[in-house]
RNA sequence: GGCGGAGUAGCUCAGUUGGUUAGAGCAGCGGAAUCAUAAUCCGCGUGUCGGGGGUUCAAGUCCCUCCUCCGCUACCA
């Protein structure tokens, strides 16, 4: 048995995640997560909010609310979302925990003692209207290359130079719209990654499973221009981790806390450290190999755009502390989802938000379609179409009616109990040998984190027990051979259970909705699949449940489509 | 600009180290069956594999070049 570290990028705080975030990282997160417990392998899968930074406070603001209160509403509305999405985390936890705050603070001090921070001094546009400094996106002026009287201090989007914010014409807070803005000095603590470099380089090239995106990211990071540079810390916000060097005062950074992307990895440890005090479980020895991590696997699942932070910068921090912290294993990462011809987008409001989802349909629907249709290998696209015809065709048709017609039809000719009939013959070893075939390949898949071929060798399975069906035709054989056809729809009654169990990753809800009509707790995972077929023994009492997966009308499909086309209400 | 990804049947996508007539699901057409949520099962694909050039006995697969879309490009996270 193999112990697996799950993580999943930790959604940030400012609001409820859109489909596009939730197929990026928590939702196949959880699908591997669910899929190796239920081949019986110890798994600890953990998520937490991300609360730190500008964008946090913003929207505390906007809100009306203290930030840390805010925050703490905002982590329990995702808490209960991902909930009811059936994301299954040992444990949600937040980045703002005290945990978090001791170990940020530990690390910096590690690093300090290894001499890899320094001290820079530098200049930052100071905004007085809104009493704080402003990072250089949240500094709008006219570029002064092309005209344009809406660039960022970072960038202009309308001709993408890259800017820095003196260049800017008339510039102006982003946030409150004031001029009166000036330039301060101010003293920040740098991360040397640079220093780390070589350490950094070498431990990537032992990543040879590696995507070559991931890899690509990461190599030239490390190798463009002057290598890769160090990285600011920490930030002049309210808000966040107070910086210390471990437990003592840093003198000269008081009021200061550090970047959001300095303590957000860090909850990565910290959430193991709050659900274990929790529940009262060990995290070291899933996060110190000197503390029996050494044989954990490691696996981040995350949207491409979390790549660098986390084949870079949080591998600096551990490396740099100079202490036997568990590394990242495998890292899986998404490309973008897009919604109906355009982005899913959060400022607009354009696009299914998680809650939205889950007011119109139960959530084994989206995680089917988003699982189905994971942006592997490429960005994919949401389409009200698309999800129609796949959720009536997969679940409705090919799953939920296989259910339907073979408990139905048992119930009519030999009661809601398992039937004896006679002995199998050709035609179920036949079935058995195709099972065991597309079953080992769905393992094969689910192994390698492949997720749409595990979906698309899910739903050959269930094709399976149609075919058989329908081969089979149990309500001919009825006429003639009443024991014949009572074996063939023990065996489809088996293929319920059978179907539950490996189907849970993906459709939980109905998975156990299944189960439970089978009147059965037995989740054993069909490592022999002819035994797996007599798990409901003979007399065994069942009932017909209701239909699994209720259609979706073209009614509906026109209603959602007009109603998210534009901005969130 | 730099780096990377993508461009394959009406739609969504597979195509391993180059090798038999380029595949799957959906949609469409024809048929079987009637247990079932009018569900299921079987059969049916002449697609300039983005354009052009090249290497090779052989290229969707390798090389060059061009076009289109997307992401990242280091102080939003």
């Amino acid at each position: 048995m193999t112990r697996t570290l799950i993580t999943s990028a930790l959604p940030y705080i400012n609001g409820v995640k859109h489909l596009g975030n939730l197929v990026g990282s928590q939702l196949p997160a959880d699908l591997y997560a669910r899929y190796l417990r239920g081949r019986g392998n110890e798994v600890l899968f953990l998520c937490a909010t991300d609360e730190h930074g500008t964008p946090a406070e913003l929207a505390a603001a906007k809100a009306g609310k203290p930030v840390a209160e805010y925050c703490a509403e905002m982590h329990e509305v995702q808490a209960d979302i991902a909930r009811r999405f059936g994301l299954s985390f040992d444990h949600f936890g937040r980045s703002s925990s005290p945990q978090n705050h001791k170990l940020t603070q530990h690390f910096a001090g590690k690093l300090a003692e290894a001499g890899l921070i320094r001290e820079v001094s530098e200049k930052q546009v100071f905004s007085n209207a809104d009493g704080r400094f402003l990072p250089d996106r949240y500094i709008e002026g006219t570029c002064p290359n092309c005209g344009y009287d809406k660039a960022r201090g970072d960038q202009c989007e309308n001709c993408t130079k890259q800017l820095d914010p003196t260049d800017l014409i008339e510039p102006r807070s982003a946030i409150s719209g004031s001029t009166d803005l000036e330039v301060r000095e101010t003293k920040h603590l740098f991360l040397r990654q640079s220093a780390l470099r070589d350490d950094l380089d070498k431990w990537i090239d032992t990543k040879t499973d590696w995507p070559i995106l991931t890899v690509s990211i990461a190599k030239k990071w490390l190798h463009d221009g002057d290598g890769l540079q160090d990285r600011g810390i920490t930030r002049d916000l309210d808000w966040g981790i107070a910086v210390k060097k471990g437990e003592e005062d840093w003198p000269g950074m008081e009021g200061k806390v550090f970047y959001v992307w300095f303590d957000a990895p860090i909850e990565y440890i910290a959430c193991a450290e709050e659900w274990a005090e929790a529940t009262g479980n060990d995290w070291e020895r899933w996060w110190r190999t000197d503390k029996g991590a050494d044989d954990v696997r490691y696996v981040q699942f995350m949207g491409k755009d979390n790549v660098p932070f986390h084949t870079l910068g949080f591998p600096a921090t551990l490396l740099g502390s100079g202490e036997p912290w568990k590394m990242v294993d495998h890292l899986k990462s998404f490309n973008y989802l897009n919604y109906d011809g355009g982005q899913f987008s959060t400022s607009q409001g354009r696009g299914v938000f998680m809650d939205q989802a889950l007011e119109i349909l139960p959530s084994d629907y989206w995680r089917w379609w988003l699982l189905s249709h994971a942006p592997e290998s490429s960005d994919s696209e949401f389409t009200w179409e698309n999800f129609q015809s796949s959720v009536n065709k997969d679940l409705a048709d090919v799953l939920g009616n296989f259910v339907s017609r073979i408990t139905k039809f048992c119930r009519s000719k030999f009661g809601e109990t398992v039937p004896e009939g006679c002995e199998q013959g050709a035609p179920e070893a036949e079935l058995i040998a195709n099972l065991t075939t597309r079953i080992t390949a769905y393992q094969g898949f689910m192994d390698a984190m492949e997720v749409r071929k595990s979906a698309q060798e899910l739903r050959a399975i269930w094709v399976l027990g149609n075919e058989y069906l329908q081969a089979a035709a149990p309500w001919s054989t009825f006429k003639e051979d009443p024991e014949k056809a009572a074996m063939q729809v023990r065996l489809g009654l088996n293929l319920i259970r059978l179907y539950a169990v490996l189907s849970a990753p993906f459709i939980p809800d109905a998975a156990a909705r299944m189960l439970s009509s089978m009147n059965t707790l037995d989740t054993g995972w069909p490592d022999d699949v002819a035994s797996a077929l007599s798990a409901l023994p003979i007399g065994h009492e069942f009932s017909v449940p209701d239909v699994l997966f209720a259609k979706i009308s073209d009614e509906d499909r026109e209603d959602w489509q007009a109603r998210f086309s534009g901005t969130r209400s």
